[in-house]
RNA sequence: CGGGCUGUAGUAUAUCGGUUGUACAAGUGCUUUGGGAGCAUUUAGGCUGGGUUCGACUCCCAGCAGCCCGACCA
């Protein structure tokens, strides 16, 4: 990508309306656009991130044995009224059409599922299965806040498991911890990220969720250091200090954010819609289920909270939008030529890069878009690079680091052989 | 939802009850080119609706919007 070509720009001062460092820095990047509190449209830059990360979630949910599906975003009154959360969720969004007819914007979808599963599921052979989708979400956050933290429009991973018995839903449970915590680890912040025990709501007493270390945290959790374990402040007592065999004493106090969650659903969806199976001896038993979630927006925006610098973003490699960003220095005819030259061979290996070849910037301005846009590895042409080789050098400097190398363009293209 | 603050150009800000000033961005010309360049020139602004007033961007009221604190958060 040109980015000369690029219709996005840059911006040099934080928005106003924007306190938060994922907002400033992806607006001002020009990642996403912000149109309302809790509401942002992806922009090319911020939609490769985001195509990204829902790719590193599908892979691994595929791996697990989800199998994908789309469902609506209407949701038929109906459904909810048979949950009770049709007016038992607060920030559930109701719209109606010109007939008067009311329909829900779905914030989740154990309203849809169920029944779109009552449809096929009728044996113990049919189980377990567990579906999920890639998808918007609404809820009426009553302060949406924290830029891609908490928003009103969010895009969400939710898959839903149907399972025979406790023993088997507990297996795909555990289970998904290890997938969840390789979705992490891939989008590069596993290393900040923990398993906490946190509570259950009012169905089930105790869950899981999955929380990143970072200052800008809404949330407070406890963690024991040398074994990992950790929970959120919310069920910080005797009890379940015992449960984990923690020592309150060793426990530190972390601010983070809540990148996923995994829940034992028992049969508070299957049991309104009658969802239930026949097992080995010919008797009707309802379904068991659980679910398990995970914010696109916020882990993009908990990535940048938790990997940038004063300078700008530091993408990890799997999650950037390119791996690569190309400049080319000064209107030198030589440097402009041979910093095509590179860019053409990139493109020709297949790598994803960004080509700043536009003109009349100075160097420094140059600098700062790569260091705000963040791409882990940072490509110069210029006329100094290209005078120490004699075949014509280039200087990379990867965004963590203070100072660059020269390197050929052969050795370049090694960089990213596989 | 309770409390607080704020709405001026594409962005960020300033002043003012009497022709809204600046910086960046954008356009044009020239110069410059390794950490957000220089000169000249051009373009572009008072959230909406009421009220007070000779006159309102400024004061008052309402609405809308945004941010912050809190509560809430399958």
């Amino acid at each position: 990508m040109r980015q000369s070509k690029l219709f996005t720009k840059t911006r040099k001062e934080s928005p106003a309306d924007e306190v938060s460092k994922n907002a400033e820095f992806l607006i001002r990047g020009g990642f996403v656009h912000k149109e309302m509190a809790g509401v942002y449209s992806y922009l090319p830059l911020g939609l490769r991130v985001l195509n990204k990360i829902e790719n590193i979630i599908r892979e691994e949910m595929n791996k697990a044995g989800g199998q994908e599906i789309l469902m609506s975003t209407f949701q038929p009154k109906d459904n909810w009224e048979k949950t009770g959360r049709w007016t038992g969720m607060d920030d559930l969004y109701k719209v109606s059409d010109s007939s008067g007819r009311e329909v829900a914007l779905g914030p989740t979808h154990e309203e849809i599922v169920v029944p779109i599963l009552k449809n096929y599921v009728t044996s113990y052979k049919d189980l377990p299965v567990a579906v999920y989708q890639i998808q918007n979400k609404f809820r009426m956050e009553l302060r949406a806040k924290s830029g891609m933290l908490r928003g009103r429009e969010f895009i969400m991973k939710d898959m839903y498991s149907f399972h025979t018995s406790q023993e088997d839903f507990e297996k795909f449970y555990e289970k998904m911890k290890e997938v969840y915590k390789t979705v992490f680890n891939r989008a590069g912040i596993g290393h900040l990220t923990y398993l906490t025990f946190a509570s259950g709501g009012t169905f089930s007493k105790y869950s899981h969720e999955f929380q990143t270390i970072t200052a800008a945290g809404e949330d407070t959790i406890y963690l024991d250091e040398t074994s990992g374990v950790a929970l959120n402040k919310e069920v910080l007592n005797d009890e379940v200090l015992a449960q984990l065999h923690l020592e309150r004493e060793k426990l530190v106090e972390h601010k983070s954010i809540e990148v996923g969650n995994i829940f034992d659903l028992k049969t508070k969806y299957s049991k309104p819609f009658d969802l239930s199976f026949t097992d080995e001896k010919g008797e009707k038993n309802i379904v068991l289920m659980g679910c398990y979630g995970i914010g696109l927006g916020r882990l993009m925006g908990t990535v940048v909270e938790a990997l940038s610098d004063d300078k700008g973003i530091i993408w990890p490699e799997a999650i950037a939008p390119f791996q690569i960003h190309l400049l080319s220095l000064g209107e030198d005819v030589a440097v402009l030529k041979e910093a095509d030259t590179v860019y053409e061979s990139l493109l020709k290996a297949g790598v994803e890069v960004l080509f700043d070849d536009r003109t009349g910037l100075s160097a420094g301005e140059k600098f700062s878009d790569a260091d705000l846009l963040g791409m882990p590895l940072r490509a110069v042409v210029s006329a100094r690079s290209i005078k120490d080789l004699p075949s014509g050098g280039i200087e990379i400097k990867k965004r963590t680091e203070e100072k660059g190398k020269i390197v050929t363009l052969d050795e370049l293209l090694k960089i990213f052989k596989k």
